[in-house]
RNA sequence: CGGGAUGUGGCGCAGUUUGGUCAGCGCGCUUGCCUUGGGAGCAAGAGGACGGGGGUUCAAGUCCCCCCAUCCCGACCA
């Protein structure tokens, strides 16, 4: 490709729209341009990328038995409502109707469309197990779109679905996915890590997520560092065994005290002289089934996606500060289990141990002394409701867990029957008993790898394409094109290159020497080869490598080999 | 959804406080000269009617109202 025809507007300034690294290098190089909020034109070197990504996926998808298909993206409400999703998917469904008036949305994921489709055309144990996949636009109406292909409102999916006889096909489903996705981020030349996971809204209780590791990510994941334990999971699953200090007091009477204006367990706990971790953190939630109060040790954070998953709700926000008052008769910051009426109580493990603890009073600017569970409240529930932090023993192992950030490129869940039996997907076993299909789904953000892979790989000066997914892997940049002997030069170099099926953009530009480099470096090739006056006179060309800002110079003669065992080692990793 | 900010040529911005040659600057773009190893220089040009609508006024990017779009933040973790 000849940059002077390459539909490549890169840009000196950061556009002030973009917030995020990948957002502004993947403007900045001319990868994508915004069209609307979290929507986007993606350009020919973007372009070029994406379709890498999404040719190593076939690879490895076919490669487990996978079969691509393509479903629409525009649905009718019917199979939606029959899921039961129409009206648990709220605003973020995109919503339309056509001339008729009938209900249509814009498919955020395709277990409906696929269940249906896989109902109709399976029947027997004998056309099972089945995997299919596709390669399409998603359509999800984010509250907030942001950090531009991170989270748009349209995005690119591999989604596949496993369809099998029972659990225990699906538990190998499941491994060919689990491999296969480790397959293609390795592919990718990412690093990563898969962590165990919640499984939020889809349902199911299995998940692994693929996080590609990246100090912008917005998944914090604990991990041991034990690697022969491998424990990793998101901190909405993590968990760790409960910190119980023995009680070495005697359990003493309760007592009011007077905390004017300490609101917060820092302030108590400075106030009155005692250690976070004596304080009863009692916080009040909202849901669809009444208000909760959750109750967590002073120096842990309560956990909402478990205290979800313990409650059984779908919704679950803070209660606002009308709304404590209304309940424990005080404003937020006096909250306390004892003599809390009117709502549900669930306490964290490690409360349940505490001897004279503190809490609040549900009453303003006081406090309650030497509180003990069991004696002056007792909890309706006890769970695991708290977050677990860096520092936290493994629950595997007991070593102390770590943290990182990460991005979530992929997802793999074990559904069950929940879309089967909700749209009737049955099969006749060989005794001729009619059972639901047990499906599983996985997926993969196609463009959001491209970002994370932005992310995590860049500097300063742009970006750095692991070389698998390098929109080209070599670009040659004459330094003056206008000297006859350099333009020549350079168009053999390229002319060879091309033969040899080399990916390799030729910047015939009638750009100065300073621009080019800066653009090569901003698109982010793998490598670069400058042809130079001293390139005309010996022959000699010079290799840059932009992952490393090493150069070489290699003769002519064997330009085409050094390049293609760079390429063929990279690639292999 | 709530809160905040912004909206002026392709990009980045100034101008709005104190209505009146305000429609401007840098980059990019076009043409010519010159230059050519890290975003050169000179000269001459093209390009916007100031997010949209409605008001106030002799006069509106500048003031008022409504709407739209974009970006950021989001519950006092009690």
């Amino acid at each position: 490709m000849r940059a002077s025809q390459l539909l490549m507007p890169t840009l000196r300034e950061v556009p002030a729209e973009a917030e995020v690294v990948s957002h502004q290098l993947l403007l900045r190089a001319g990868f994508i341009r915004k069209v609307a909020a979290g929507i986007y034109n993606i350009l020919p070197l973007g372009w070029r990328v994406v379709r890498k990504i999404m040719q190593i996926i076939r690879e490895e998808m076919d490669r487990q038995g996978g079969q691509e298909i393509m479903m629409p993206i525009v649905q009718p409400a019917e199979l939606w409502q029959e899921s039961g999703r129409w009206d648990v998917y709220g605003p973020e469904l995109f919503r339309l109707k056509d001339r008729h008036g009938r209900d249509f949305c814009l498919a955020p994921t395709h277990e409906e469309i696929v269940t249906a489709l896989v109902r109709q055309e399976v029947n027997s144990y004998r056309q099972l197990p089945l995997l299919l996949y596709q390669i399409q636009n998603k359509y999800r109406d984010e509250r907030r779109p942001r950090f531009g292909l991170m989270r748009g409102r349209e995005f690119i999916m591999k989604d596949l679905y496993s369809f099998d006889r029972d659990e225990a096909g699906l538990d190998i489903s499941y491994q060919k996915m689990f491999t296969a996705y480790t397959r293609v981020f390795q592919r990718c030349g990412l690093r990563f890590r898969p962590v165990e996971a919640d499984s939020g809204a889809i349902g199911g209780n299995v998940t692994h997520e693929f996080m590609v590791l990246a100090e912008s990510g917005e998944a914090l994941v604990v991990f041991c560092p034990r690697e022969e334990c491998g424990y990793a999971a998101n901190v909405e699953r993590a968990v760790s065994p409960p910190r119980r200090e023995e009680a070495v007091e005697e359990a003493r009477a309760v007592q009011l005290v007077s905390t004017p204006s300490m609101h917060t367990v820092t302030q108590v706990a400075a106030y009155l002289g005692v250690e976070p971790s004596r304080i009863i953190k009692t916080i009040l939630f909202q849901t669809e089934k009444g208000t909760v109060a959750a109750l967590v040790r002073g120096d842990r954070e309560v956990n909402e996606v478990k205290l979800q998953r313990v409650l059984g709700v779908l919704r679950l926000e803070m209660a606002d500060a009308e709304a404590v008052e209304e309940i424990t008769g005080a404003a937020p910051g006096y909250a306390g289990p004892v003599g809390l009426k009117g709502v549900e109580v669930v306490a964290d493990e490690e409360v349940t141990g505490m001897v004279n603890a503190v809490a609040g009073a549900n009453k303003n600017d006081a406090h309650l002394l030497n509180v003990n569970p069991g004696r002056d409240f007792a909890p309706h529930r006890v769970a695991d409701i708290r977050q677990v932090r860096a520092g936290d023993p493994c629950p595997r192992c007991g070593e102390a867990l770590q943290e990182a950030r990460g991005i979530e490129v992929g997802q793999i869940f074990k559904l069950g029957d929940k879309y089967s039996r909700a749209l009737g997907a049955y099969y006749l076993d060989e005794y001729g008993q009619s059972r639901p299909i047990i499906m599983g789904c996985y997926g993969i953000g196609v463009t959001r790898t491209m970002a994370a892979a932005v992310e995590q790989n860049h500097d300063e000066n742009g970006i750095i394409w692991p070389v698998p997914i390098a929109p080209y892997h070599v670009v040659v940049v004459p330094v003056n094109y206008r000297e006859e002997a350099q333009a020549q030069l350079a168009e053999e170099v390229y002319r060879e290159l091309l033969a040899a099926g080399i990916e390799v953009v030729l910047d015939d530009r009638p750009e100065r020497a300073g621009v080019k480099f800066k653009d090569a470096d901003l698109v982010g090739y793998p490598l670069r080869i400058t042809v130079g006056a001293r390139a005309v006179e010996t022959r000699n060309l010079e290799v840059r490598y932009r992952a490393t800002g090493e150069t070489q110079e290699v003769p002519l003669e064997g330009l085409v080999s050094h390049v293609q065992e760079f390429i063929a080692s990279a690639v292999r990793g």
